[in-house]
DNA sequence: ATTCTATTTAATAGCTCTATTAAATATCGA
DNA sequence: TCGATATTTAATAGAGCTATTAAATAGAAT
């Protein structure tokens, strides 16, 4: 049975630690800093969580679970494949908008670190396999049609997913050079959400 | 005058300290790193440049500049405004191509290091500002002939800036991934070159 | 050959970081 | 209350890192 003085400390430390992971990625974060915010002793990151690479992988998998949740929206055939692809799209582009710091953690991570890169796609890659098969089937069947040029899903998985990452990956420079305000930020984010859609409804036409 | 053993010592180690920290960021390349690949003494690397920062400051405004230096092909009354725009993206395409690391080492820069961010824009935003507002001008006066649908640069520069990083932002992904050759990894790259092109002038029809 | 300067080296100060340990404290059940 | 167990703390080992220093070496100029 745990008993802590006040709260949860491994729930605190948790805490502290995703939002530096987030903000700085790993290797600038240090397990001081996260007992620093979470208020406790540095030693209790290790008792709870043994090595800062522990810590860091249970954030990391807990987001990686989050940023792959989108899948397409396969049910409901009352509705057209167009149709349900901006609601995929818009899906898609919410969750990155909520979680507006996973895009820059992945590609930090990913892109320095091989061994995480290669943990992970072991268990998404395989799982995603079966959706992503029967997704290409209905697009092949949409272009057999002719409502949609010919194409591969993974030229439309690219474009979808290049455009709803990039404007929060630029996020922080965006921010600085032109001083925009949250406010109109959130405009932004609201403005390209619809123009994300408009381009790659687009850009499938034959 | 300078006068050293073999070949030019500053020169290597500007090179191993470009390689390094393209491939990992400032934060995880030590000047230990820099020197062993250099193939000279740590404290050389001190002895050039005095500070890890003075370094990596020489190689990332090298490289800013480089990823900066595509211009709008304003030049050339002869070719429509719609062909500009193509040889345009393609440059850019071409340029982020060829060196493909950079768009990481911006990003994970800017994002860890505001005050980096401050240095920079300062130069480069004000240099562009008077290209962007003869382009501009010229986008609305397509936009008032009927040629292009209504919208500002801004939006424009967006989508250009989207398609054409993120492929390379997430090459070390995919590579690990798909198991994908050299090979077929720049087909692909071809033909995203294409693909963009596509989508984005599509993406201004009225 | 000698002197002067530039380059290179080994050694190390001083710092921060991760992880461990032993001791102290708190909490629970009996 | 008491003992068992969980939690917390201070201290620190051990490693790596940046930057400096003093001494050694090489090359050019006189």
């Amino acid at each position: 049975m745990k008993h802590n003085k006040e709260g949860n400390t491994e729930q605190q430390i948790l805490e502290a630690a995703e939002t530096l992971f987030l903000e700085k990625g790993f290797a600038l974060t240090s397990t001081t800093e996260i007992a620093k915010v979470a208020g406790c002793n540095q030693a209790l990151v290790h008792y709870y969580f043994r090595t800062k690479e522990n810590l860091f992988e249970a954030i990391f998998e807990k987001k990686a679970r989050l940023f792959f949740s989108v899948i397409f929206q396969n049910e409901g055939a009352d509705r057209s494949f167009e149709q349900r692809l901006k609601e995929t799209i818009e899906a898609h582009f919410d969750i990155v908008a909520a979680n507006s710091k996973i895009p820059f953690l992945f590609i930090n991570e990913l892109t320095t670190n091989q061994q995480r890169l290669i943990t992970l796609s072991e268990e998404f890659v395989s799982a995603r396999e079966e959706a992503f098969r029967k997704v290409e089937q209905e697009l092949q069947a949409e272009i057999k049609k002719g409502t949609i040029r010919p194409m591969e899903l993974i030229d439309l998985l690219i474009t979808v997913i290049s455009l709803n990452l990039t404007l929060f990956l630029v996020k922080p420079i965006i921010k600085v050079i032109t001083n925009i305000s949250d406010e109109d930020f959130q405009k932004l984010i609201a403005h390209r959400k619809q123009e994300n859609v408009k381009i790659i409804l687009n850009s499938l036409k034959p």
